[in-house]
Order: C-alpha cells, then sequence, then structure tokens
DNA sequence: CTCATCTGTTACACATTGTAACGCTACAAT
DNA sequence: ATTGTAGCGTTACAATGTGTAACAGATGAG
C-alpha cells in the first residue's frame, strides 16, 4: 500500500488559510513579505502574521529557513496534496475509507463538468492500464503532481 | 444550474461525529436511544447527549419530529450528500473550485484501487452520455445510496 | 554603542465543543 | 387532585482553537 501515511493535519482558520494560500501561490516567503502582500486585504500587524506563521508551522504545513536573520517559510506539501488528504480525512470519517461512494457522488452531483469528466475518465484509463503492465506494487513511484 | 446550493455546514466535533454516525446508520432515533446505543463506548449524560442533538440541529444536521412527547431526531441529509458537501468546501478552499486536479491527484494517489476506478469511469460514461441525450436538471443523488 | 530589524514570549478576547447540573412540564398511577 | 417521572429547555463551565497584538530579547549595520 503505497504508504501516503501523512499525519493529520489540522484544520486551518480563516487567517491561516488566506497566510497557506499567499506562500503556496507566491513560494518561499518572508513574514514580511506575506504581511505586505495580504496587508490590502488583510491588515495585520507584524507580530501578528508572525505568530500565524508559526502556528502554521506547528500544525506542519510550512517549514522555515533562515537566511541571515530572516525566516524563510515555504509549504511543506504542495497545495494539491494537501487537498488529497483532507478529503482523505473526510472519507474516513464520513465514508468508512472506501471513496468510491463519494466519487459516484460527486459524479452524479455534477460537480464535475462533462469535459472534466472525460479527462478524468482518460486519466483513469491511463492509470489502470498502467498498472495493469505492471502489476509489480512495490514499485508505487510517488510523484509530486505539482500545482 | 443543478441548484445544488446548500448552506455551507459547520464542522462536526469528536461527539457529535459519533452522535451522526449512530443517525446516519439507525436513522430516526430518540435521544435516550442515540444515548443508550452509545453508552458503552462513550458514557453520556441524559443532558449531555441533548445537548449535542440540539446543537447538531442548530446546525442544520438533523431535525426532530416530536411523537407524543418524545423528540425524534433524523439526519436532514444523507450522509453521502453531506460528505459530498465537505469535499465541496475542500474544493472551493483549496482549489479555487475546480475539482478536477483533486481528483486526478486521488487518482494519482491511489485512494481508489483499480475495481473501483473502473466503476467510476463506467458511472462516468453513463453520466456524459446521459447529459448528452437529456439536460434533465433533475439530477438529485438518487435514494440513499447507501453507505 | 546605538538603532533598526527580526524573532520569541506572553496575553487576551471570542467561539467552539464536551459535559452536565437544574429546573420546568405533562402524563400516569395513586 | 397529587405526585413521581420521563423528557425537554436553560444555563454553566472548562478546555481548545483562533485572531490579534504588545513587549521583550537578539543581532547586524554604521
Amino acid at each position: 500500500m503505497t504508504n501516503t501515511k501523512q499525519a493529520r493535519l489540522k484544520n486551518l482558520g480563516e487567517v491561516e488559510q488566506v497566510v497557506m494560500d499567499y506562500i503556496w501561490t507566491h513560494g518561499r516567503s518572508s513574514a514580511e513579505a506575506c504581511r505586505e502582500a495580504l496587508a490590502s486585504s488583510r491588515p495585520m500587524k507584524d507580530s501578528t502574521i508572525r505568530t500565524v506563521l508559526r502556528r502554521l508551522e506547528e500544525k506542519g504545513y510550512v517549514t522555515h529557513e533562515i537566511e541571515g536573520r530572516t525566516f524563510f517559510y515555504k509549504a511543506s506539501d504542495a497545495r494539491q496534496n494537501v487537498a488529497v488528504r483532507a478529503v482523505k480525512g473526510i472519507i474516513d470519517r464520513f465514508c468508512g475509507g472506501s471513496a468510491e461512494q463519494l466519487l459516484l457522488g460527486m459524479v452524479d452531483n455534477a460537480v464535475l463538468d462533462r469535459k472534466q469528466l472525460e479527462r478524468l475518465a482518460r486519466r483513469i484509463a491511463e492509470r489502470t492500464t498502467a498498472e495493469k503492465e505492471v502489476a509489480d506494487p512495490k514499485i508505487s513511484v510517488k510523484k509530486e503532481n505539482k500545482l
């Protein structure tokens, strides 16, 4: 089993989400950079953004590196992967671990339009045939799926 | 447009989740029934389960009918639909509203096994052709789809 | 040495959640 | 009618989570 066994990340609050969005979009950033960028839509004092970033790090969403005496924060995982894990959490809580019913429901509920469904179907086709050829499960190369 | 425009449900706490699971599984139940059923794994005083149920109602997860002088609570929406909406919430927050990347990610991440993928693909096929034939907006997830 | 930056510490108000004691009301048995 | 009791509503309180921020400590520039 593809050991995608990552720790359950706690939910993000309002501001935390906003900050993560910024970091996911702009990549490695200093606290000040975040603060200034978000200043218009979400004014925060210097110490506020710092607290938020620290908490995000505690929650495992970001890590920081020091350069000179400045902290640069970067997302510890791609946005999409976090989303996938969040969905997995829902699957565990609501669907007893099986994603199938959920996805069927999403298809039924027109969460996706036809074109998207077709692309998804195509991808599924690739997946399944690929698995068929390489029935060897010890390979399981996981890629980052960049978003 | 498919009016799947349901109010954003607040998250459930630990106990709330447990109680909802019970109601989703057992259907219409009185407070006492819940309490007794959960007593072994989760002992609660009478007033506790009542508070939980009332809050669940405030949050829109259940409704109640009175019979005699007893309240009977029932889920206001099927478990699966709640799950789908929760996922939609994630999609909005993380994926800018597009589910496609997320689902592709799930497929890539082997959240589903091949058999499930095949069923999903088949369903997608049905969906897309159905949409082609009729533009019937009365989609409403058929029956409970038992989960 | 002193100032401008940066980070760390500590705090506080509010909302959410789990838990529950009390208290009120209506029906049933006396 | 009186009272016990089943069943619901009200109120409360502690623990967390979250947004916000003041203030203190540290360190490099000049």
